[in-house]
DNA sequence: TGACACGAAATTGTATACAATATTGCTTGA
DNA sequence: TCAAGCAATATTGTATACAATTTCGTGTCA
């Protein structure tokens, strides 16, 4: 397909960085192993070049270290790290919520509707829509993924890169500690999410933010009692 | 030079990549630029490779953006962002002052004297002789490289390699926001770094957060009335 | 004149080949 | 038996060559 400049071709090489990732978060390559290019290259079934710039995106996300000419190895799980990384998360996601509403209600005072927006809007509703009906059918594996799903389009919605870079890298750091296990706070958890996006959508930042901060906070409680036991002390919600 | 495995070899391509994001943050390379692999191969006296890694670097921090097949070009300077950057980095580097002091603590405390965190320790005593030198000299060009290289030092005292890469993205956009012009806050911005480095001493982890909090905030300020208006309003500090 | 199609040039994506380095295992000596 | 040195091997770093795709200029037709 020539002259096309309209479908981005999803990213060749990125994929293989994604799956990669994901073998890692799921523990099939656990801490430690060692990530050669050459047995990458082979199960992928192509040349070291795009596994190469696989490891080193994977490097600088923290997954992997290497060493010049010594090889890659699998990094340690950031466990002592898992309080820090909720705290800092919980502060960016409301910054980001505060600018998703500003954002929308830009959007509605205008008068031109941003096509962007839209779509991402269409997104985030779907996502909703998808996690209320995984948790009317009780299926409460479903709910991890459309959770990521939601906070990275409401970054999208806020329309910074550098903030949804940031959040990126966090929530698969956190995705990492929870490691297979996983079950969020299921349904109640994810009912927040509706309230969150009203908040956005009225352009309430204030709310938006608040609600948020809660939203994320709650989820660190909920890892903090499952990993560290359940009177592990927090920091007040600030 | 063989069998030796002391000396990390400082990172062969990395330098090219850091080479090319001094070029887009001192405005070399504007935003908008064309930036093709070849013509950076050329201009470094390398093959595409390396220049090619370095600029999927880039891309994964922000400062390029690249189509499959398209090439890559300057990203736009985040303008817009700079305040929900700074907002970011103050919990951030609050979190990260907090952690450098709870592990000062336990450095003293435990019998084993940890080597890497005396390295450290001692690179940031350097850091701060030599702003008070710069300070003293009136030389205050010297400061803004200072100041970024003590507050990364801090991350790295803090032994979190995730926050610290968050902060080092967080940083070097910041670092471009500021552009050329920057001066920092001069002297009363960099005397508060001992002040932080002393708590963090003292292992006083409230002391440590606080007064971090309260630095990067002055500096938010600082940035926010240069570019934005002397009156502009900001959220009061946490 | 303007728009559209087509093709040449430029640029990126991938594969392969070679150089540089680290790792591993063996040998040797005390 | 163990440590140290050395060579063989494995792996990464880089260069070059080719394929795939986009972009830009040119010509044609309405």
């Amino acid at each position: 397909m020539q002259h096309s400049h309209d479908n981005p071709e999803p990213a060749l090489n990125q994929s293989v960085q994604d799956e990669i990732r994901q073998d890692i978060i799921l523990g099939v390559l656990p801490s430690g192993s060692r990530v050669t290019e050459s047995a990458l290259a082979k199960k992928y079934g192509m040349s070291r070049v795009p596994v190469r710039e696989a490891l080193r995106g994977l490097e600088m996300e923290g997954f992997v270290v290497s060493r010049p000419y010594a090889g890659s190895t699998v990094a340690a799980i950031p466990v002592d790290e898992a309080d820090d990384l909720f705290a800092v998360r919980e502060s960016l996601e409301s910054v980001i919520a505060r600018r998703s509403a500003r954002r929308a209600a830009a959007q509605f005072t205008a008068g031109q509707p941003d096509d962007g927006w839209w779509k991402t809007r269409k997104e985030i509703a779907g996502i909703l829509q998808s996690g209320d009906a995984a948790v009317a059918a009780d299926e409460q594996e479903l709910l991890p993924d459309l959770n990521i799903r939601f906070h990275l389009a409401i970054a999208e919605l806020s329309a910074s890169t550098s903030l949804g870079a940031l959040l990126r890298q966090i929530a698969r750091k956190i995705e990492w500690l929870y490691a297979t296990d996983v079950s969020s706070r299921g349904k109640h958890s994810w009912a927040e999410h509706w309230a969150i996006m009203a908040a956005i959508d009225a352009g309430n930042a204030d709310l938006a933010g608040e609600l948020m901060c809660s939203h994320v906070h709650q989820s660190w409680v909920g890892y903090a009692s499952r990993f560290h036991g359940v009177g592990a002390e927090l920091p007040a919600r600030k």
